[in-house]
DNA sequence: CCGGTCATTATGTCCGGACAACGGGAAAAG
DNA sequence: CTTTTCCCGTTGTCCGGACATAATGACCGG
């Protein structure tokens, strides 16, 4: 068995995500505004069961973009009830960051470093000696000059060769992970604080030090499993709510 | 039509969730700690098709009580990777919350009360002259004196009735606003965020004012859609983590 | 002892069908 | 005109079946 870094996803998704995809595109780009296709007009247009819509609309059901009532149909959720997508439960991810309202951000690469000392309880069995590839950068909003958001992000040694290949400033290197690898989220825990800022985070963020700053450290891991990426997003606290719903599925 | 509240719960809940709370149960107990049944044997067991075990699981492996792999089978998440109930993806809320490690709460009765002017984008139409019903309490650990949060829970002025017959000191005023009222959570949303402490909530919390503090901010909404409770948490900063997991669904 | 092959078994995907529960509007009753 | 009743369309629940895909261990050949 020959071992490689693989670079391209060999199967297709099951059609449920397709379909998922094709509707998330539709949704965003504004088309069922007024009206939304029933599941049976779903299994027509696109030659599908039930059972695959139905699939496909939990999904954009549970990352909020629409919303179902037995007997009424199906609507598309307004904007403003979506929340922040950038800090929502992921399903697709490479597609739900670009709706993040108009912020961007552009890494810079930091080469290996160790991983900070982090209380994380998420980590596991993480061997303290690896050296993992880190990226940094400060997000903005597109006229406030203030960044919303000081991250640094830390991928895994064995996706060196992936790595050397991202775009650092497109600023989705999670859709370019799954793009160039085929990587796949399969569970993200997070740990959320309140800390007062260091001097660096500070200044970074235009506080003054102690100030009250939001800190997210998330762990992603793939379908089997293993940790492959480490964020943590300093926020500032005048100025940054982090806000996410929960739909209960049923 | 005679317009009375709902004091009972007419209707019984769907099998699947039925079998759900039962296999939560059972996996809180210890029972599946060595195997958990595969998907045929609980089909046999319980007589019920294989789509109403599956989506029994889909809900316990959203929890993250169990994890799921393809041809390996079905095995229970060991409490470490469960994460804090209390704060966790609400499912059967009136369960969930009874695992939340060994943490106590009494509330006190705050009467009918202004809801605190909250810049929550969740509340929508909410009438500012409504008074809600309001309670208020200290969560603690057991042995630590030093409380983990200061929270405070409004309910809808329809559900005074209801509010009257609520046991203070059990802490889980949710799970007995299921039980009394038959209310379900259909979407939860919150913001979280880094902000100072007042002096007041210095003061219950034993900080310093203008110490980082986490408020989190919860607006819970019925299948309805109708907002029927408010909570506001406060939580040390310096010793509290909020902690949670997002498992992907597939 | 190591490595590959294969059957077994588990979950994942997908289908078709059936009925229940709910919402909303139209129709009927007052 | 108001209220009630009824029908119909939509989503929710549940069933049985079929095949795909992944993990595992047993088997076998080197």
């Amino acid at each position: 068995m020959t071992e490689s870094v693989t670079l391209v996803k060999d199967r297709e998704p099951p059609r449920y995500m397709q379909l998922a995809g094709e509707l998330r595109r539709k949704v965003l780009s504004g088309n069922f505004a007024a009206e939304f296709p029933t599941e049976a007009e779903l299994c027509a247009q696109y030659n599908v069961s039930r059972f695959t819509v139905r699939e496909a609309l939990r999904r954009l059901q549970a990352e909020g973009l629409i919303a179902r009532r037995r007997g009424s149909g199906t609507t598309v959720q307004p904007a403003a009830a979506r929340g922040n997508a950038l800090h929502q439960p992921i399903s697709n991810v490479g597609e739900l960051l670009q709706y993040a309202l108009g912020s961007r951000i552009a890494y810079q690469s930091l080469g290996r470093v160790d991983l900070p000392g982090l209380a994380v309880s998420h980590l596991g069995e993480t061997k303290a000696a690896e050296q993992w590839i880190g990226f940094s950068g400060l997000r903005r909003v597109d006229g406030d000059p203030r960044p919303l958001a000081m991250t640094e992000v830390f991928f895994a040694p064995r996706l060196e060769a992936v790595c050397a290949a991202l775009d650092l400033s497109s600023g989705t290197l999670f859709a370019q992970l799954d793009d160039l690898a085929g990587i796949n989220v399969g569970k993200v825990t997070q740990d959320i604080q309140a800390i007062p800022a260091s001097t660096e985070v500070a200044r970074l963020l235009g506080l003054r030090r102690g100030n009250p700053v939001l800190r997210v450290i998330r762990c992603y891991h793939d379908l089997e499993g293993r940790l492959f990426e480490i964020s943590v997003s300093h926020h500032p606290g005048d100025r940054f709510v982090y806000s996410m719903h929960i739909d209960v599925e049923d």
